[in-house]
Formats: C-alpha cells, sequence, structure tokens
DNA sequence: GTGAAAGCGCTAACAA
DNA sequence: TTGTTAGCGCTTTCAC
C-alpha cells in the first residue's frame, strides 16, 4: 500500500494523532510541529485513505446520482454539473441508473443501507407515492429532481414547468392564436402534468376555453408528435398552434408537418419544452422552454451538502422552482432572429 | 449506525469470525449454523459495512470512470452500459469528469492515489503521451477506450475506426464516386487520425490517387462541416463525395448545402461517423458509421474486473478494436430503405 | 501541545 | 467446524 499516517508521524518524530489533527486542522498543534509534519506529508505526497477515514469518521465524502432508466440528453448535463459542484467541495460522485433490472428501492438501498453515500440525489419525475414512504425514512438525506408537487415532505428542486408551460403558451396568445392544441406528456409523469396544467391556465387566464378536442395524448416520442399531429391537423377544429409538451414530440410534429406538406408556423405553429440540442437545428428554429439543468445539479448538491453537514436540518422539507425562459425560435411565429444553426 | 457484523453473531450465539465466514461464503462452516446466520442476517436485513470490508480487504468493489471535459450524446450510453454491467458484477460505479478546473491527471491521482476505487475506465481519445508514462506507473489497472494505437502498453478497447472509416468509404467507392472528400477531426485527437487512414487506405487500395484539395482540416463541430462543404464545393475541383469525419460535421455540411442548394445525394454524396441520434433525422437519412458504444462498456468494465481480480494480468498489454459498421442513409446515394424517422 | 489507546466494522490467519 | 486475535488506516477522547 501507500505511504501511511503511522510513516509520517515516525518520519515527524511525533505521534499520528498529531499528524491527524494537523492534517485535520483540529486541535492544537504547536506551529513548528505543525509546519514540519505539513513539510513531511507534502515530500511524501502523502493523502489520508478515504476508507479508512470514513470508517472513523462515519463519512464517505461521496454523493449518490440516481437516474432513471431513460436517460436522454440532458442528464449529461446533469452529471456534467453534479461532478463539477461535487469537484469543488471536495465531494466524489457515485451513480447508478435503475435499469432493466433494478428498480429505484433497490437502488437506492444499495446506496444508503450500505453506507457508501453520505447522500442521495433521485431524479424522481415518475417516483410512485409507495417509493416515497421508503424514502421519508432514510437516515441519510435525499434531494428529489422534478419530484411531484405531491411529495412536500421531502427537500427537491424543479424546474418549473407549470411557469415555463404557461409562459410559452401565453406567447402563442400572444401572436394571436385562439386555438392552441397541447400533445401531453405520459400519464403519472409530473413533468407532463405541470406542463398541461400551465397550459389550462394559460388559456384560462386569457377566456380561452379548453376545447377537447385539441387536447391529444402522448408519451415523450417523436412518434407521439407525429401522430398527434396528423390527428389534430385532421379534424374539423383544426389548432392554429401546438403545444407539444417536449421538444422530442415537437421534432415528431415538424416531421409530420412536413410528409403532410404543411407549413411551421404558417399553418399552425409548433412549440415544444426542454430545448434540447437539436431543437436549434430545425427550421424553423423551435420556440421551445429551455430547462435549466445546469443549474438544477449544482442547487441539488449545494443544498445536499448542506443536509448532511446537519448545516440545515435534512429533516425539514424544502422545494425550490428554477424559473424556466421561453427561448425564441421561428415556429411560433415570430420573425426568427436565431437563425438556423449555431454558425 | 445500522445493525453490525457483532449484533449478528451476538443473536446468533457465535463469533464475528463465523458470521463473516459464512455471509461470506468462505471457510467451513456447519450448515446448521450457517442457515441460522443467513436467517438472522436477513432477519435483521443486515448488510455488511461496505466501508470497513473495503478497509479489511483493500479492495472498494466500486470502479472508477474519467470522461473528458467535452460530453456529448453517447457518454450517455457509455456510463449506461457500463454501470448496467458494474451491476451485474456486484460493482459501484464513480464518475468523474476533467473539466475546467481540473485536469485527467489529477482527477486519476484523486481516484487512484485515494484508493477509492479498484480501478479506472478512461476515456482516452486526445491523451498526450506524458499522461501515459504517468498511467503506466499506476498501481491500480486502468482500461482506456479508445486509445491511440501509440500506446501500445496498456489495456484498451476501440472502436476500430480506421477500419470503419475504410468500410464506409469504400462504399462510397462502390457507388462510382472517384472525386471523394474528406473533412478531417481535429489533430492530435486519434480517434480522427484513424478515420482519416481509413480513408486514405480506401482510396489507395482502390488505386484512387489523394488529392490536396479534397481534404479539408476540421473538428469535429456543425461549424466545420458547414466552412469545409462551403470550401469544397465552391472550388474548381469540387468532390462528388464528402466523408465527413463525424456527424455533427456531416450535419454542418446538410446545412451548407441546404443553402447553397446544393441536392444531397444527387450534387454530392455526403457520409459521417458516429451514428449518433440525430443522423436518423436528417433527411436523407445519413450514411454513416456506427459506433458500438455499449459494447465498448461493457467489455472495459468485464476486463477491468479480471485485472482487478487477477484473472488476467494487469501488467499485460492487450488491444481489441470493435468493429464499426456502415449504417446506410439515403446521403450516399442508396435507394433509402430506412425512411425518414423511426415511425 | 502532545501521545496513548480505544475504537470504526470487517477480514483472515491461526489456534483450538 | 469454530473462536480468538491482530490488524486495515484513521479519528478522537482523555490523560499527561
Amino acid at each position: 500500500m501507500n505511504i501511511d499516517i503511522k510513516e509520517i508521524a515516525r518520519k515527524a518524530g511525533v505521534s499520528i494523532a498529531t499528524v491527524s489533527r494537523t492534517l485535520n486542522g483540529k486541535g492544537p498543534v504547536r506551529e513548528e510541529t505543525r509546519r514540519r509534519i505539513i513539510q513531511i506529508a507534502r515530500e511524501y505526497n502523502y493523502k489520508p485513505n478515504p476508507i479508512a477515514r470514513g470508517l472513523s469518521r462515519r463519512q464517505t465524502d461521496t454523493i449518490g446520482v440516481i437516474l432513471p432508466e431513460l436517460m436522454d440528453e440532458f442528464f449529461m448535463d446533469l452529471i456534467h454539473s453534479i461532478d463539477e459542484e461535487a469537484y469543488r467541495a471536495n465531494r466524489f460522485v457515485m451513480i447508478s441508473s435503475s435499469h432493466s433490472q433494478r428498480n429505484i428501492v433497490e437502488t437506492l438501498i444499495e446506496f444508503m443501507g450500505s453506507g457508501r453515500v453520505d447522500g442521495v440525489i433521485l431524479m424522481a419525475s415518475e417516483l410512485d407515492s409507495s417509493v416515497v414512504e421508503l424514502l421519508k425514512k432514510s437516515k441519510r438525506p435525499i434531494v428529489l429532481l422534478n419530484a411531484s408537487k405531491q411529495i412536500n415532505s421531502m427537500v427537491s428542486f424543479n424546474v418549473n414547468n407549470y411557469q415555463g408551460a404557461m409562459a410559452i403558451v401565453e406567447h402563442l396568445i400572444g401572436h394571436g392564436f385562439r386555438n392552441i392544441a397541447i400533445i401531453k406528456g405520459p400519464q403519472g409523469n409530473c413533468d407532463a402534468d405541470e406542463r398541461f396544467k400551465g397550459y389550462t391556465e394559460a388559456l384560462s387566464a386569457h377566456g380561452i376555453a379548453l376545447q377537447e378536442e385539441l387536447i391529444v395524448a402522448g408519451n415523450f416520442t417523436i412518434q407521439a408528435g407525429y401522430y398527434g399531429l396528423m390527428r389534430l391537423m385532421s379534424q374539423p377544429q383544426k389548432p392554429d398552434a401546438i403545444f407539444a409538451a417536449n421538444d422530442m414530440m415537437a421534432l415528431g410534429a415538424y416531421e409530420a408537418a412536413r410528409s403532410s406538406h404543411i407549413q411551421i408556423p404558417r399553418d399552425v405553429a409548433i412549440t415544444g419544452f426542454d430545448d434540447i440540442f437539436l431543437s436549434r437545428l430545425l427550421t424553423p428554429r423551435l420556440t421551445t422552454v429551455h430547462v435549466p439543468i445546469f443549474e438544477l445539479g449544482s442547487k441539488a448538491v449545494r443544498y445536499l451538502l448542506r443536509m448532511i453537514s446537519g448545516d440545515v436540518n435534512p429533516g425539514y422539507p424544502y422545494r425550490e422552482e428554477l424559473t424556466a425562459g421561453v427561448i425564441l425560435g421561428g415556429s411560433c411565429g415570430c420573425a426568427n432572429p436565431t437563425t438556423q444553426l449555431l454558425l
């Protein structure tokens, strides 16, 4: 193995306790002794073994991240931001996704029960309530990401889907559209639910009645967007604008429009949600809602660390909604400033 | 803390050693005792503390993954596959990217020096040789992903960029194209180098001379693809086909073609490399090379675990190239079977 | 200001 | 087949 604290102590002519105190900056150490120890430690490039350290301190300096089975593009950003923030705080990141053979609970237990992490960040868009009960019992702090508003007894950081959806639909209303359709996200997905709520609120706030025929089901896939538009544009009551609850579905709608010779936004305006990379490449560029995923990750880590350190009471519920801003493309009918690509 | 081995031992009326042996399946234990212990352990939902376990065994059951600063879409697949494979083997995954404030070496030392992981998987497309020297000195096994062929003294799993590029260029040649241009990847990136080599080899294998004017520099960005096509199509010696060294650049080329009213593949055929999700959405669908990223991750994990267990000698170099297959779209001139989308 | 010593929870060598 | 015991490398009282 590497050089250990005993070695350093011997070389410095002190006890291991003194070395430990010095390196941890706790307890009194004479300045001269301190210097000598630091010096020697550096010289031998000594790094305390975190495993042993963890055993003794009951802390691992590691946070766990649990992602859903289906990961899309922006989980990459999420991981990136979490990693970045953790690094700043000298923490490590353990990743696990709840895929195929493994469900969220199992993954959590694996992490928690085993004392491998000091806390967990859990992407929770599709968490069911039975799981939540379990989560609440956890001895280690958990921060939820995009948790349903039902879950009010825990800590969560969330994209404000409601506000974002409302904003983009109001933008459409501002364009003069009155027959605004929505292609919804999957049932039981809280992001989807909130986006739908934002849609209905925006309409009612402007005195526009909800029309059943303009509300179609979807599941966040390209296909759903494709068939959604097909269906909407083939019925007597055609929409003049379509709010796809995510960009993938908007993309499907684009495809459908193209294959049906429907022009965007002339024949129908389209907007999305997520601001995925792809949305920038569509012609016209998709008007969508930007999801502050990077900020979400950073905030989650920072808060989790405070829970771990006891700086905030881990038992105290907290919820934060991050504002999601509208990105104007040409698909809503705006004169398009962000022409094409990123050239 | 949780229940510990001592408790279980007490409840079972045996020593902790017997419990340990039972739970680890090593050493002899009378069947009856074994059953009783298992039973009690289950009853109390006892899980050995991996930190303590690791301290004693000098093993953490954790593998580290180091990603480059710039992560694109397929790192998500990579992470997914690594995670999946690690899970099968009851291992944990620690992720770190070498971003902004932190370089690869620092990240590695953090992982290795600190005994947090038993081994590391390192994405190495742009590793410089000084780092390699350092890597070789590592006490813990390292598996490189997409390492340069220069690096022959280590273990690596690689996409066969050379073969993939050669295959797709030969496909173009099969279409009858003779003026095949390439938009290259960034200097010093080994993937880029190999793809270029595949290109030149394919041409020379078919007795086609290299034309300097048909070789343009690039850096894997959309912009590079855009300007690459612009430049190629505006010179006297126009290509009849362009091999963009990755899909992003192919995408840029599509854009450029569109804005210049150049038709693909009528005026010029275009192919890419990577098979990113986006390539499926282009019209015509991009002919490209599929990168077996999932397989890459799985194999890397499996091999790393064998190095860790001593099943293979960690000091023994090993290199494997995974075949990259051509995906036919319409952009090369093939009658397009994979029409549109994924509908 | 410093050191001795008792853990942290577990594994493994050795003894019984 | 089982138990005793000595660590693993570090932190943390508690004396000195």
